[in-house]
DNA sequence: AAGTAAATATGAGCCAATTCAAATTTCAAG
DNA sequence: CTTGAAATTTGAATTGGCTCATATTTACTT
């Protein structure tokens, strides 16, 4: 069997990742060793590094693998899309506010955000950064969607709009994840502000242009 | 004369800071030693720490005390807008750009962002966070000008549009700063484009309800 | 000028991330 | 079951940010 070695890598690397999100979930980020991890893990501080290849890189692993199942909510929206035009737009974002902190605290979103501005070009920057453009995407197909519908003015360019809108939303979020006295509640609140002016703007109806 | 001890301290301040920032100016964040700066600035480590809290509030206060004078050119065009909408909101954010890069390398920039995230209450933190509060809120006041000429739609939140407007600006700046193949020429193409609905859709003309 | 306290500078030492040469384990061929 | 090479693990050593007890300098009083 060619397998043991497999097995036991897999293993290893499992413990390893589960033993950091662990500690980084309940203890500053500043405050986790490595060696923590490493005991935690059963395994040697340099075993650590072959599997992650360092602390900072290690965590945005873990923000990244978590971030894949934020979109699902997002694709049943984008495939029915509630009638008011308002409701599915903002309706696609809170999906994503309802989710982020479920397994993940502030302080591992906050490190892994600014890891990825840090070191964009790791392994562990350019797959957040993938999985950024993934956000971005749905949202600008929801928008996509909307105009098809024949929801939107007709002389808008829905890329664009969507690209506005997460934006706004991502910039947003890093305030989220920056500040503990910012609840997921008014965040939404501004958002719902921020983007009913753009929306209205945008949406198709009797005394506008399109 | 009781001024010998605060004329040192000035001039050891001085010295310590255009060390930090002539470093940071060439070489990698990651590459300059606290020990650099010291030998450069003739003073020990421990006086650097007693000047600069840290390696990286030394590199945000140095990016934090650029920032001022980006608004300069903006204070201007918000008295004397240009006629077209366009060009008046698009000009106070190219005011921007075309400054930014002057005395700062992208590096700096991504480290003092990256730091303001982490460490959002940390002394540089907050000065970073209200230079970037200073430049949301002239963009808004550009908006908020440009609505009061009647450039505008009457149904709009002019404050929303701002804002939405700046946190567009500010996610594309994340791109430029991490991303040395991007150019401020391109930037500005993006920027222009992804405004453009936007503001389409906020100007006052015939056919709008505004 | 000498004495003293307050402010400031100093750098050896601490700590944790990271590295890498040596030790160990796995695996397949003989 | 051996054996040796490849893959993997190990932890001692390196490195650089940062601290803090001590030394030095300044400013003021007598």
């Amino acid at each position: 069997m060619a397998r043991l070695r497999e097995k036991q890598k897999t293993d290893r690397h499992r413990r390893i990742v589960e033993a950091a999100n662990q500690l980084f979930s309940v203890t500053d980020y500043e405050l986790v060793r490595m060696e923590d991890i490493a005991e935690i893990a059963e395994v040697s501080v340099g075993t650590v590094y072959n599997y992650g290849n360092s602390k900072s890189e290690l965590l945005t692993d873990i923000v990244a693998s978590t971030v894949n199942s934020m979109t699902e909510v997002g694709e049943e929206l984008i495939a029915a899309p509630p009638e008011n035009v308002e409701e599915a737009i903002n309706g696609l974002l809170f999906s994503y506010l309802e989710k982020c902190l479920d397994k993940l605290t502030r302080e591992m979103w906050a490190r892994a955000m600014a890891q990825s501005i840090i070191e964009p070009n790791s392994a562990s920057g350019k797959r957040y950064n993938e999985l950024d453009g993934i956000l971005l995407d749905q949202v600008c197909r929801m928008i996509e969607r909307l105009y098809e519908l024949k929801r939107l003015r007709e002389d808008i360019v829905p890329r664009d709009v969507g690209e506005m809108i997460f934006h706004n939303l991502n910039n947003q979020f890093y305030d989220l994840v920056r500040y503990d006295d910012i609840t997921v509640e008014n965040y939404k609140k501004t958002l719902t502000r921020q983007n009913r002016t753009l929306i209205e703007a945008i949406v198709r109806r009797p005394g506008n242009a399109g």
